[in-house]
RNA sequence: GGGGGUUUGCCCGAGUGGUUAAAGGGGGCGGACUGUAAAUCCGUUGGCUACGCCUACACAGGUUCAAAUCCUGUAGCCCCCA
């Protein structure tokens, strides 16, 4: 029997933005185990902080006892979905889409239960892949089936058709044709899966009115939509990107330590957000977070638990682990005598450039040409006035003679040495 | 086709024939403060082993002891007339 509370939870943590006929789906809920599927567009190999919250949102339908559907649209990334988007997209190659669809979904494995080690069932997740039953499908039958039930006009009524025509960039014919694809897949997933609530965030809302609009005229049957609102800064900017890009769950394109660095520096007015969207934690100890938050800004409790919660959910205890004691050592005092194993894990998302060793010999490396080498500096100009500004270090030691020269001496292991520019620039000099 | 205007450093924007590597602002980068924050304040922002040298004000020439500043041509942008 499926948790009563479930819709309770969702809307404590601020999860359902709109909802179709809500007390209808409270009933349909609670009366026996449903399936519920997100649509994910493939559009890397990698699931960036973007996609978590419907992840997390399919992964709290399946800690109720429900069935979640992750559906990778390998078909409709074929198209781009015009939501949200204020130009026309590139279209995937087929073969770069494949490798997609596989990257992402062999993350989906850390947030729903897939039934690998066996256990109940019902409430296993199904991943499935859009292209499998559009492929077939000839462009004739397709209008004969699908496209007869769409009005135009409810179709030029939604908000990312209208945006976009109203903007310069237009709309193309196959964009416009998106909302079809996923409003059939609904009505495909409901007829072969029987799924009958399609969730997502705010900006799917009119490609899942649309799919339960299909659903009655196709089938006759009353599908349900939810939506989550959008994870957004306070200042309206979407979350999950920084200057250097998108923060993704793949330890390879974000470190654990950048991952969890990212959620430690989460403002304030954001951070019980995040931890009412993002995670797992219960009500009780948020109202403590929120508390202290509140009370003492300056320790950021919420931020470390966010941080801490959410990096070892995603990259496991090691990652957490990880990210920890670099963060100790990069923020941190001085950089002791180490052995380059040790130093290589801490750092091991800082930049490292290889340099002769001869150069520590006689008079030693200049440190001017140090920090070029390392790639903190563009020009010897620029290496020196960071010296000259104090920011520059070298081994968590400021150094501030523009003409001090390195020696073997300021190695911090055998073959490493730290240099810093600034507060959080590092790069690894490797003296081979 | 004819006439006029404009073109400055990462961006915007001042600029007198000679202390102009170029005011001011933004952005960037450092530093202080702080909570690895925001705000604020300070410094810095062409290159060079560097109290000096080199390269720079669309591009190419010219006038001058001296040019971002004057002249000619070329290109980009803007406006007006046909």
């Amino acid at each position: 029997m499926p948790e009563q509370n479930l819709l309770e939870e969702l809307t404590w943590r601020g999860l359902i933005h709109q909802c179709t006929d809500e007390d209808g789906l409270a009933k349909l809920l609670a009366s026996a185990p449903q399936t519920v599927y997100i649509g994910f567009d493939p559009t890397a190999d990698s699931l960036h902080v973007g996609s978590m919250m419907q992840l997390m949102m399919l992964r709290r339908f399946q800690t109720a006892g429900h069935r979640p559907i992750a559906l990778v649209g390998g078909a409709t990334g074929m198209i781009g979905d015009p939501s949200g988007k204020s130009e026309e997209r590139n279209l995937l190659s087929a073969e770069q889409l494949q490798k997609n669809v596989d990257g992402v979904a062999a993350q989906m494995r850390r947030f729903l239960d897939f039934g690998d080690a066996g256990g109940e069932a019902s409430s296993h997740a199904i991943l499935l892949n859009n292209f499998e039953w559009m492929q077939g499908y000839s462009y004739l039958e397709f209008l004969r089936d699908v496209g007869k039930s769409f009005p135009v006009g409810a179709m030029m009524g939604k908000e990312s058709v209208r945006s976009r025509l109203e903007s310069e960039s237009g709309l193309s014919y196959t964009e416009f044709s998106y909302m079809l694809l996923q409003a059939y897949d609904f009505v495909h997933l409901s007829r072969e899966h029987g799924c009958l609530i399609q969730a997502g965030g705010s900006d799917q809302w009119g490609n899942i009115t649309a799919g339960i609009d299909l659903g009655r005229r196709m089938l006759g049957k009353q599908l349900f939509g939810i939506t989550a609102p959008l994870l957004t800064t306070s200042d309206g900017r979407k979350m999950g990107k920084t200057e250097s890009g998108a923060i993704w769950l793949d330890p390879t394109r974000t470190s654990p330590y950048q991952f969890y660095q990212y959620w430690r520096n989460v403002d304030d007015a954001d951070v019980m957000r995040c931890i009412a969207y993002l995670t797992e934690i219960e009500r009780a100890e948020y109202e403590e977070l929120n508390e202290a938050t509140n009370s003492d800004p300056g320790r950021r409790t919420a931020q470390n638990r966010l941080a801490e919660w959410l990096t070892e959910f995603v990259h496991g205890q090691e990652g957490l682990a990880n990210a920890l004691r670099a963060s100790k050592m990069l923020f941190g005092g001085e950089i002791g005598v180490q052995t380059d194993a040790s130093l290589s894990e801490i750092f091991a998302d800082v930049p490292s450039q290889e340099v002769s060793r001869d150069v520590l010999e006689g008079e030693g490396y200049w440190i001017v040409q140090a920090l070029q080498d390392a790639k903190l500096a563009n020009s010897g100009g620029e290496a020196r006035r960071a010296v000259k500004e104090g920011g520059v270090y070298v081994n968590n030691i400021r150094a501030s003679d523009e003409k001090q020269r390195l020696t073997s001496a300021d190695l911090a292991s055998e073959t490493v040495m730290v240099i810093r520019k600034g507060k959080k620039n590092y790069a690894l000099l490797r003296f081979v």
